[in-house]
RNA sequence: GGGCGAGUGGCGGAAUGGCAGACGCGAUGGACUCAAAAUCCAUUGAUCGCAAGGUCAUGAGGGUUCGACUCCCUCCUCGCCCACCA
């Protein structure tokens, strides 16, 4: 059989979609009246328009999200299913640079391109209904968010440390630093502190913990979220460290340490400073330029060698388990406030700044890590009996505190393609936010995009835009040049989807109409990568309970259920990736094999939420399949008229009925498996059902509606085209999904494993609800039952109602 | 280093406490053909046996159970994520 002309069916159903004027794939607009049907909004994590195009795992997502729309419209439900583009971002800046073309103009031309391939693979999105986060009317309010934040002082500015590269002059990204250098220009990168905005993400740390319990999400995507939040209950104890000088005691000369383990106080045998730590430089007494005099730590030199050392190095080399290194501070001691020992005060960089209170007292015999570094630098190891927690913390006015591995969110870029943080600088009266009716604050146009060498972003260069005045006392004030990451706009982009069309945005007052988010929230299936567990997915929640807390939304979570899907690998089962040269282009596969043979080969490689790898062969098998479905209903399409009359017999031996119950267990399946995101099985049941159906002598015309129903999901356009060839003039989004008989797929018997000692020796086929009594009674009986059993004694027997009996002997 | 997953035929996978290998790919043999492709039919975990049938087998080792791919423990290997890639 030739493959069926999978190009000229898959246009002609992609323009019928696409003029329809009954607009299929539409939903009601804000103010529109809402139909009463459920609801379902289907919600896929939109795409970084990027220039590669369309990848394989963008069409396996998205395939999986059309097919449970497609069938949810089928069942009758509201169907909420759009996309949009999430375009801000480093990629088409770095292109910007370097082709002198404005990000805006390279952002229109990928979108174009992802628009097109997706329309290509027959996604039923509401486009009507299309976002792109650098549209102005978009980040007009992801600005506005931010104002709120800031209004409640959930915005705040401190110094944090940024990847510098020396050479460049630029901040760049973790992904730019490889073995701490530059990717681009190979200059040393070092670590440097930058006056940054920040969201306070920690003041939700206890609430985006709580609330995960409540959602239906995998349970590793929780696990994930709640290790990333990292709640531990401890106590702050503060340990002296006697002024170096020997002269008075002050305040600034202690360290404050956090434990889990306050009771082990007593074990401590030594203090560890992160190298950054501010009595680091205390002690140092930096500020005086002249270290040496008034300074009693004795190895200045090894000690500045080494946070040097330590600036040019990651955080993640800081944890690795390579050798611990450190450096003691000679002459520095700190006093244990439980037992008066004076302790040696080290620094290491496996103590890093913001996590806890950036030292540690370290108790050898009861932490690994600090035993180990004990080892190393033959630090005594003591064995001291533990104290009760309350009584330690009493005795040394310790505080009990729960602290949080997660860290406040640095919330700055130092780049031109972001949204601009809408705050007016003035010497004079501090930050002012912009006023809420002068948002958007519209990124201007710059003459280029290149890093201003200073540690700004190239808005910083643009004085028109820069000076304003301040809003407070009138005077000289200059614009936040720093712009939001790109995660700003994907925390909120689910609810810029309920503002509907272009038109009503415009008009919208509002971030979201009431009605609609009361109506449309939470998103019921949401589906993306496990790759955001830790960031877009936790984000995303704490904006969504701010606007909770601001009255904006009435639900406390955004995304009731999340679906993962796996990576798809390339063919050797690496990740693909242009310098490995394994990548699969989806508009090569559409062109050789079609839009339905790929969508239905990338659901039925695995598991969605799996990694696999694609194999260049495994795809004949589903246009095989599709060509088959093709030519068994195509031709009969032809003699329609006489099959059309076939009555079906009653009689229960009959082939007719054999079919009849196979197609019933067909449509269980197939439903249920869509409800669960098992595509894979469920297109195997759909080729076990086909190929019953081809075993038969004729064709029912019902058969024939049946399997293209269920087929319509996976295949939308071959499913059409047979709906047409068979003489339906309907389109089949409009179609009822089929239900099933439970009476015709009820077995009347079943196959009885007979197990001895627990393994199978004979099989039989008995009517369901056997009692145990029969079914000894028969098993005894076999002959392959008695041979195995000989002249052994039954001690015991267990027998599971419809399945099986195991005799022990 | 930390966190989260996964290991089943030649390959992708099915079975989540009860017949291991559904469905598909590939392979082998056959039909059709001058021939090839396509298609159709049959076989296809390993091993012993003429056969009936048996034994072994779900990364390795142990445990729980009448019974373990499935649950528990230890180990090995691989994948993904780690806060400025998205």
């Amino acid at each position: 059989m030739a493959h069926y002309n999978f190009g000229k069916i898959e246009k002609k159903w992609q323009k019928v979609w696409a003029k329809n004027k009954h607009k299929i794939w539409h939903t009601a607009m804000p103010g529109q009246h809402l139909i009463s049907n459920p609801k379902h909004y289907i919600l896929d994590m939109f795409p970084y328009p990027s220039g590669e195009g369309l990848h394989v795992g963008h069409a396996e997502v998205y395939t999986a999200s059309d097919i449970v729309s497609r069938y949810y419209r089928m069942k009758g439900f509201n169907v909420l299913h759009p996309m949009g583009w999430d375009a801000f971002g480093l990629p088409a800046e770095n292109y910007a640079i370097k082709t002198k073309t404005h990000p805006r103009e390279v952002v229109k031309k990928n979108v174009q391109r992802f628009k097109e391939q997706l329309q290509s693979l027959g996604l039923s999105y509401d486009w009507q209904r299309e976002i792109n986060t650098t549209d102005p009317e978009y980040y007009k309010w992801t600005q506005w968010i931010f104002l709120q934040l800031f209004k409640k002082g959930l915005a705040y500015e401190a110094e944090t440390p940024v990847n510098w590269c020396t050479q460049d002059k630029t901040v760049i990204a973790n992904e730019e630093v490889a073995d701490g250098y530059c990717e681009r220009c190979g200059g040393a990168v070092e670590r440097k502190n930058l006056k940054q905005w920040i969201l306070k993400i920690t003041a939700y740390a206890d609430r985006l913990l709580e609330d995960l319990n409540g959602l239906d999400w995998p349970e590793r995507v929780k696990e994930m979220q709640r290790n990333w939040i990292g709640r531990s209950e401890g106590a702050i104890i503060k340990f002296k460290v006697p002024m170096p000088t020997g002269r008075q005691e002050s305040s600034k000369f202690e360290v404050s340490v956090f434990t889990t383990r306050p009771d082990t106080l007593d074990g401590a045998t030594y203090v560890v400073l992160a190298p950054e730590h501010p009595l680091v430089a205390s002690l140092l007494n930096v500020k005086n330029q002249s270290i040496s005099r008034r300074t009693k730590i004795k190895n200045i030199e090894e000690v500045l060698n080494y946070i040097e050392r330590s600036k040019h190095r990651s955080e993640r080399e800081r944890q690795e388990n390579k050798e611990k290194t450190g450096v003691e501070l000679k002459g520095v001691k700190a006093i244990n406030p439980l037992n008066n020992e004076e302790l040696p005060v080290w620094i290491a960089d496996y103590v890093l700044l913001n996590y806890g209170t950036g030292a540690i007292m370290a108790v050898p015999q009861h932490d690994e890590r600090d035993r180990e570094f004990a080892e190393k630098f033959k630090l005594p190891i003591i064995n001291r009996p533990l104290i009760n927690i309350n009584e330690v913390i009493k005795k040394v006015s310790g505080k009990k505190i729960v602290n949080y591995k997660l860290r406040d969110w640095v919330f700055s870029r130092q780049r031109y393609w972001g949204e601009p943080i809408p705050i007016i600088k003035c010497e004079k009266c501090g930050n002012q936010p912009v006023l809420e009716e002068d948002l958007p604050v519209k990124l201007p146009e710059v003459k280029n995009y290149e890093p201003t060498g200073k540690a700004e972003s190239p808005l910083a260069g643009i004085e028109k835009w820069v000076n304003v005045k301040c809003l407070k006392c009138g005077g000289q004030a200059k614009r936040e040049t720093n712009t939001m990451p790109q995660w700003a706009g994907s925390c909120w982009y689910y609810l810029a989807y309920l503002r509907g069309s272009q038109k009503s945005k415009v008009k919208s007052q509002k971030l979201v109409d009431p009605e609609s988010e009361k109506y449309w929230l939470p998103v019921d299936f949401y589906i993306g990568g496990v790759e955001f567990a830790a960031t877009h997915l936790l984000y995303a929640r704490f904006w969504h309970k701010f606007l909770y807390d601001i009255g904006i939304v009435v639900t406390k979570e955004p995304f009731k259920k999340l679906i993962n899907q796996g990576l798809i690998l390339g063919p050797d089962g690496q990740k693909m990736s242009k310098s490995r040269g394994n990548v699969v282009n989806p508009d090569d596969v559409v062109k050789n094999f079609g839009a339905d043979s790929l969508r239905l080969y990338e659901m039925f490689m695995g598991p969605l939420g799996d990694a696999k790898s694609w194999d260049p062969r495994g795809i004949v098998g589903s246009q095989r399949f599709l060509s088959r479905v093709h030519g068994l209903i195509g031709s009969h399409a032809k003699m329609k008229s006489q099959i059309s009359n076939f009555k079906p017999q009653i009689n229960p031996n009959d082939q007719n009925s054999k079919i009849e119950k196979l197609l019933h267990q067909t449509i269980r399946k197939v439903s249920e498996d869509i409800e669960n995101f098992r595509f894979n099985t469920a297109i195997s049941a759909l080729m076990i059902l086909m190929n019953g159906i081809e075993k038969q002598p004729l064709l029912e015309i019902r058969n024939s509606k049946l399997l293209i129903k269920l087929l319509f999901p996976f295949a939308p356009h071959l499913a059409q085209e047979l709906w047409e060839k068979i003489g339906s003039k309907t389109l089949l989004d409009y179609e009822e999904w089929p239900k099933w008989d439970p009476n015709l797929i009820k077995e009347k018997t079943f196959q009885l494993v007979i197990q001895i000692n627990g393994r199978m020796r004979d099989i039989i086929v008995v009517d369901i609800g056997i009692s145990q009594e029969e079914a000894e009674k028969i098993s005894l009986n076999r002959e392959q039952v008695k041979k195995w059993l000989g002249n052994q004694k039954v001690k015991k027997t267990i027998f599971v109602k419809d399945r099986l009996i195991n005799f022990i002997v």
